[in-house]
DNA sequence: GCAAGAACTGAAAACGCTTTCATCCCAAAG
DNA sequence: CTTTGGGATGAAAGCGTTTTCAGTTCTTGC
């Protein structure tokens, strides 16, 4: 017994009316009279009648769906970014197909791929990079694209983010205030646009500003994990470094705690500060001094950019930066 | 300049050929003279021709897309879930639309509706919870539903999980055997069924088995975050209470960390045993001892099955069980 | 009471693909 | 040299909507 689904046909002719009315209705088009409007609501009410989305699609071109393409859901900073998307897109009535890429550029080619058969009406992308197949694929995109937490070298894509520069300066600078010279410059891999291009700049901007020489030694580069901060407490300590700046949260908690467990006392002995401000800065103990964003918002806007994107509404800046701010907790002096 | 987009019949006229053998090839039916074959596919390629995913939905009435709907994203412990469903989606050729319910019953309701009519091949439902309205909304989908993480009460809706009552019964056990008399059962809104018809029973019995008396001021209902824990402190140590059973990761790291910002020694004074065996559990300091569950692979399993049944194969188990376990870290003695 | 326009409504053509069914072709069998 | 049958192909009918365009029916203002 194969549920019979009801069709607009379905509710035309039990109306008395043709297809193109309760269309009309069920789009809410004005020029219906009031009488056969609620006429055919009545009928679509008894019968039950629920419009098939992917005869809509297509018919209309527009799927109502957007495409988000996220490094890993389990990562608790993008995850919030896409929580603030998600809340985004259902107040404009649109739905989320979500794909984790890991970060590799294969496979995000090969989903952007997949999104855009499926007829998404727009795409928003996170990642730390983007590779140059994956811009041509961008280009090649009729569906708007707006990267949310994710910048790209090359700007000319609509994004959604914050001064890293300006703030990862600022967080170093606060560490140097407080007398720390060696100030270890800990992230996720230099081919990353957002550390090579963003992150160390403003580290080196921060120590040219007080007159430190930067030193390549103090550069770790290592996996976005727990465990890959935890192991680098050794190799921190031998470099003499009294500080660190992470570029991220659950490396950065990797790296405290690799200290702490080592006995070296966070922050008397050693400054941590990180990047993302996600909860768990706040689960930890000493509690991480962080460089706060607007996580829900970064998503939540690049979103709404991205329905004016689809609606061809004109929109002044394409590449719109929120405000940083930086929280002093208990990992800083 | 709108993007042309080629379509199977473009393809056709180029390599003189019809509609249906296009469309052979690009499904990979055998029944086509291989130089047939060579012939479309390099039309294919010359055009680069991708089919409209929508057009094939609304014909074949598949959308190789299944809809998933979670409390919340920023939950690390259904984010991993998650991922393990969208893994084993993309290995399956599927897409994942997801949805954060906010366990908010209406907009459950509302949300399955749209999956729905988006034509999902089938649902993943993760929630503490399974509304009458809801559950009346399961019958009337004719795409397959399985609860990932998740239990109904009325149990005939597919499943994966683990022994919840065994699991925490187990746990409990485990904090009577360490000398404590009077142990706190902290957990979400007792409304949930995950909560007082299985943690809450489990609880019960290890308490039975040990023979010690039932006490509802132990019992804690508040809400799944660190706040919540975290201000529990006070009344949690008005009980006398010397341990604590958490429902859940988040809300155990708060509870922890407000007993020992309150100076109340974990484990020494106040033992504490978490459920969900999240990446939290590593994070804070005393590291949390924990029900084990193979987060990842519930997700993953729910997904298999659900490709099962979206392929009308039988399977012989609909609620599957899979193994937890009990970690002893450092927040129990 | 009538013309002119406004407000409604319906017929039918897309939308881009899958799938059924009939047809055609050709190799193998007799 | 037929017959037979299976493999390869094409024509065309959907799939369930939206949307255009051409009516048709009301309202108004005179």
């Amino acid at each position: 017994m194969e549920k019979q689904t009801v069709t607009i046909y379905d509710v035309a002719r039990e109306a008395a009316v043709s297809m193109a009315t309760v269309s009309r209705v069920v789009n809410g088009n004005p020029n219906v009279k009031p009488a056969t409007r609620k006429k055919v609501l009545e009928v679509i009410d008894r019968l039950d009648y629920r419009p098939n989305a992917v005869a809509r699609g297509l018919a209309s071109k527009k799927t109502t769906t957007v495409g988000v393409i996220i490094p890993d859901v389990t990562n608790v900073y993008f995850a919030s970014l896409a929580r603030g998307i998600d809340d985004i897109a259902m107040m404009y009535k649109y739905n989320i197909i979500l794909t984790n890429s890991d970060e590799n550029g294969g496979k995000e080619v090969q989903v952007l791929n997949t999104l855009m058969a499926k007829q998404v009406d727009g795409i928003i992308f996170m990642g730390n990079q983007v590779t140059p197949e994956l811009r041509d694929e961008f280009k090649r995109s009729k569906a708007p694209i707006v990267l949310a937490g994710s910048v790209d070298e090359e700007q000319n894509q609509p994004s959604v983010n914050i001064d890293y520069v300006a703030a990862v300066a600022e967080a170093v600078k606060n560490l140097i205030d407080h007398g720390n010279r060696k100030i270890a410059f800990v992230s996720g891999s230099m081919d990353e646009a957002i550390n090579h291009d963003y992150r160390l700049k403003g580290y080196k901007k921060a120590l040219k500003d007080a007159g430190i020489a930067y030193d390549d030694k103090l550069i770790f580069e290592t996996d976005y994990t727990y465990k890959a901060g935890q192991a680098l407490e050794p190799a921190l300590m031998s470099t003499g470094a009294t500080a660190a700046f992470v570029g991220d949260d659950e490396l950065a908690a990797g790296v405290m705690n690799g200290l702490t467990d080592a006995q070296v006392a966070v922050p008397d002995d050693f400054e941590v500060i990180t990047s993302n401000d996600t909860k768990l800065t706040e689960l930890v103990r000493p509690k991480m001094s962080s460089i706060t964003q607007p996580l829900y918002d970064i998503g939540a806007v690049a979103m709404r950019l991205l329905t004016k994107l689809m609606n061809n509404e004109t929109v002044d800046d394409k590449t719109v930066i929120l405000p940083y701010g930086l929280m002093k907790r208990s990992s800083t002096k």
